[in-house]
DNA sequence: TTGAAAATATTGAATATTCAAGAATTGAAG
DNA sequence: CTTCAATTCTTGAATATTCAATATTTTCAA
């Protein structure tokens, strides 16, 4: 008899295709709600790390909201245009430019934060608060795992 | 005392953000091995949903493949091209083209499957087998309860 | 049967992302 | 000190993706 081989698993059942359809279809409901303040998932990740009122450099940005160098510099360009965050150079490393969240960043910052508590309160209704802390620890874990 | 409000929970805490990072991570693993043989992950699953031999339309492949329409068509364009799969007008609706997978097709896409069996061991390895299965289970859980 | 609406796939222009190279600054070895 | 390698960010060209419009075929109501 054959013994069972994992090559011929249908790709919906590996973990790299699962999380890719997770990610797709959550982003999605996420894009659709911020869409309302017009502002695409990326510049309000962005946002949020910066709200915490200290100066981050691109490199750290770029790790933190998951985009690579020369596009976070692109959007961060249009942001500034549009006066949500200002570039600031290091005095301690003039190599670096530090970004700082603007007043009108911040007040945009929140309206995007309710919108995307909504979005989790809508998982947390349909998906159910056990499941939701249980797959965020999981994730958490995979993570940590990879690195 | 404050109520604990989730509006200033940091970005690292929403499921969305946990969903991109790892998704993130272990699709750049996976690019990795597949690059052994300069195939893009997408081209890797559309190979995989061919290879059961039948014909699919654009529109099954665009669903199934995460990809949208436009992009598809172009990406089956490099990949008839390289005379990987080729195009069949469906006899029984003239509208739809049906996608078969070659030969050289099959050929690659063994390839390409071991070397994502590879990668599936290794985080089996680091991240248990426990933790992966159940992770599967509770992604493919939230994915239904999203539609 | 005919004609309007829906479904399917492709195309081209607009937009976004990525890769490779460049400019500026720092670090550090000799 | 001086110079060379490493770090940080930006830029421009190449590539890829997306949006809107188009072409074709089917469906279905009148």
């Amino acid at each position: 008899m054959a013994k069972p081989s994992k090559e011929n698993s249908p790709i919906t059942e590996h973990l790299a295709y699962l999380l890719a359809q997770a990610n797709r279809e959550i982003n999605r409901q996420l894009e659709l709600r911020l869409s309302k303040e017009g502002v695409p998932v990326e510049q309000w990740r962005i946002l949020k790390v910066l709200s915490d009122g200290n100066g981050h450099s691109m490199g750290e940005l770029a790790g933190a909201v998951l985009l690579n160098h020369p596009t976070l510099t692109k959007m961060i360009d249009r942001m500034v245009s549009d006066t949500l965050v200002y570039r600031v150079q290091d005095p301690n490393d003039r190599r670096k430019v530090l970004m700082f969240i603007s007043d009108r960043g911040k007040v945009l910052c929140k309206k995007l934060n309710s919108l995307a508590v909504d979005q989790e309160e809508h998982i947390l209704e349909s998906y159910g608060d056990k499941s939701t802390s249980e797959l965020k620890r999981l994730l958490e874990s995979l993570i940590d795992s990879s690195n």
